[in-house]
Order: structure tokens, then C-alpha cells, then sequence
DNA sequence: TAGGCCATCTGGTCCT
DNA sequence: AGGACCAGATGGCCTA
């Protein structure tokens, strides 16, 4: 009997030999047609997934643009990104840096990220030469 | 060369 | 019963 255990194919290499294996083949073995079936649903889902981590990641302003992501990266930048928007919705002020909610309540100074590579970009910011506990 | 990341296979579980 | 979802195992590729 044919298996497919740590085998790898092409696409359209796995639907050759699904198709003459199972559909022309006298000794169809359901079993095993069903497990080649849910491998390629399982193929098609992992793509799936990866559709949207592509998408997300084209949400995440990097430095430079195209700078390559792991998915761990794209999802923990994501939820950075989020928390950085959302203090800029807090403060009401886009064109300043955003400020954590803590912060202003135990006023210290502390940027997120975003904000970070923001003004390393803009030396001439005023807020680069003052006391900055760095990025979170 | 070791470690990180990824795609794929596989079996289990849950849902329709 | 069949499909979706998930996590573990495995092997390949890439980089420091």
C-alpha cells in the first residue's frame, strides 16, 4: 500500500497521485484517500493562515518597509502597534509621541516603540535629547 | 554547526 | 461521517 508519511510534493504532484492511486486503482483504501484528502485541506488552511499574516504584517510600519517578519514578530508588533495607536487616540495628539496611560500617572517617560524609531528619525525633535527610558 | 523558522504530515478532538 | 482546528513530530533551509 502507498504511503505518504514524510513525503512532499507539489501541488499538483499530490493531485497526480491521489487521483491515479485512489480513483483508478482497484484497491482503493478509503482510509488513506480520506488522510491525503485532509492533507491537502490541511495545506490549503496553513495558506489560509499565511493570507493573513501577510496581510497583517503590511499593517506593521517597519524600518526599513520590506524588513522580513517571523509570524511570532508580526504578532507581537501587531499588538505593540495596537497599544500605540490607542495611546495616540488616548492623548489626542498624533503628531506627539504617545505616551502609556501609567505614565501619566506616575509621570515618568517612557516611548513605545513606534514612537522610538520615529524620532531616532528626526534627531532635531526636541524630545530625543531629553531623558528617555527607552522603547517598551 | 547550532538555533530559529517554516511547511508538511499526522492523529486527536470538536462541531455540523 | 466528514470537515475544521489544533498541537506534536519531523525535516529542510537559512543565518550568525
Amino acid at each position: 500500500m502507498e504511503t505518504f508519511t514524510n513525503y512532499q510534493f507539489h501541488e499538483e504532484t499530490w493531485e497526480q497521485l491521489c487521483s491515479v492511486t485512489f480513483q483508478n486503482s482497484a484497491e482503493t483504501v478509503p482510509s488513506t484517500k480520506q488522510r491525503c484528502q485532509a492533507n491537502a485541506r490541511e495545506r490549503d488552511r496553513t495558506q489560509n493562515v499565511n493570507t493573513a499574516f501577510n496581510a497583517l504584517r503590511l499593517l506593521i510600519p517597519t524600518e526599513p518597509p520590506d524588513r522580513k517578519l517571523s509570524k511570532i514578530e508580526i504578532l507581537r508588533l501587531a499588538g505593540s502597534y495596537i497599544t500605540h495607536l490607542d495611546n495616540q487616540l488616548y492623548t489626542g495628539n498624533m503628531e506627539q509621541p504617545c505616551i502609556q496611560k501609567s505614565d501619566i500617572e506616575y509621570k515618568s517617560t517612557s516611548l513605545c516603540t513606534f514612537c522610538w524609531s520615529t524620532l531616532k528619525k528626526d534627531k532635531t525633535t526636541s524630545l530625543v535629547n531629553k531623558e528617555l527610558q527607552g522603547p517598551y
